[in-house]
DNA sequence: TCATTGCCGAGACTAAGAGTCTCGTCAAGT
DNA sequence: ACTTGACGAGACTCTTAGTCTCGGCAATGA
């Protein structure tokens, strides 16, 4: 998400009053803070301003929109708390990067936070494209895996990375968002086995 | 959905005049309409009540709220499309279920329309409530399949048939609202061996 | 046939929330 | 000191969900 209109410091050198990093992280705390609390108290920008004493155009001097600050907040903590594993095994690594996963979006506030943001990317183009970027990024990590143990030789050709990579975060977000199972770390671990197998299997007469 | 308050009816006969079935029939088809319109029409309760020719009360009258309309709109259609499939083996019904599955909700119009319905379920508690069972619904009759599978004696034990159904249906929601990539009938195809497959599969030393 | 009941279309109204605009203030550079 | 631009505050507009009210009309029962 881009933060704010940098671009004019192309043209001149800056003049006049500094952005305010406080602020700017105060906004993202209270966000994260609002969302995180057991009563559902409603999370609009009025709300947010106020409980990160700020004004509401200071919010809108940072970001295009609401929907864009809960990207943000959200983008922080899932880029900084999955780094792509590498334990030598397509098996081991898949465990670890889904417990990770799972656990990081099985809390309630994250979880809650990942719904929100789901939301704003149905409602707004501009949103779906960063939101879509973002899903990219972890999609693309978790493909990673996929490919390195493919050129270790662990995987059988014609399995469709893309597609196993779908099916891990597909159930994530299905139940993220339906609410009917949660998101246990015991699951991911029956999950990693699964894609691990599927990649893994030969084809009928393919050399093991 | 709950359809009105037709409650009443049990205490005393009814009088006055009857509710209009075919306003119902007009309402539930302009907003498959209007969802389906290329350019991006506003779909709101007052533009669904003017292209219905209807007044908002009559709408407020049938269903609690716009969300309501919306998931009974695509649970007419999702329910009717695709009935269970019997083929005799897991592979064939597997393939035939989720063929027939993403062959409708890839379609641009019904892909919008459960798009739109999810927003809602996000939003409104009782909307989530009934788009959950709604989706019990289909999770169930994928199930089924798996079961049936199990009693001919055609699966593995000890693979979990929840998780097989949610990478099924996590496939499906997690493309339709991220839009990274299309619904195809062959990424079906492919889908449905890759789950047949996990759910034949023998632990090591389990006879076959 | 005629009164009662309750749905009908129409549209005014309320409430909530996103985003804009303005104002007086304050801080960083020149 | 003066200029520039971010700051907090809050009034304002706009959209949209949902409610309320009205006169009209259709089905029932006496």
């Amino acid at each position: 998400m881009q933060t704010g209109s940098g671009d004019q410091a192309a043209r001149r050198p800056h003049t006049g009053r500094r952005r305010n990093e406080a602020a700017r992280r105060a906004i993202l705390d209270v966000v994260v803070d609002l969302i995180g609390r057991d009563d559902d108290a409603p999370v609009t920008i009025d709300t947010i301003a106020a409980a990160a004493g700020v004004g509401k155009q200071t919010i809108y001097r940072w970001w295009p929109s609401k929907g864009a600050v809960l990207l943000e907040a959200m983008t922080e903590r899932a880029d900084l708390d999955i780094p792509p594993p590498d334990t030598g095994t397509l098996a081991g690594d898949l465990e670890t990067f889904l417990r990770a996963t799972f656990h990081l979006a099985g809390q309630a506030t994250m979880a809650r936070l990942l719904r929100k943001v789901m939301v704003e990317a149905q409602l707004d183009p501009q949103m779906g494209e960063a939101t879509r970027s973002f899903l990219a990024r972890r999609r693309s990590a978790l493909r990673g895996l996929f490919e390195r143990a493919a050129e270790r030789g662990e995987t059988a050709s014609g399995t469709d990375p893309d597609l196993l990579v779908d099916q891990a975060f597909g159930v994530l977000w299905y139940r993220i968002l339906v609410g009917h199972a949660p998101l246990t770390e015991a699951s991911a671990t029956e999950l990693a086995g699964a894609l691990t197998a599927q990649a893994v299997r030969r084809a009928p007469g393919e050399p093991g």
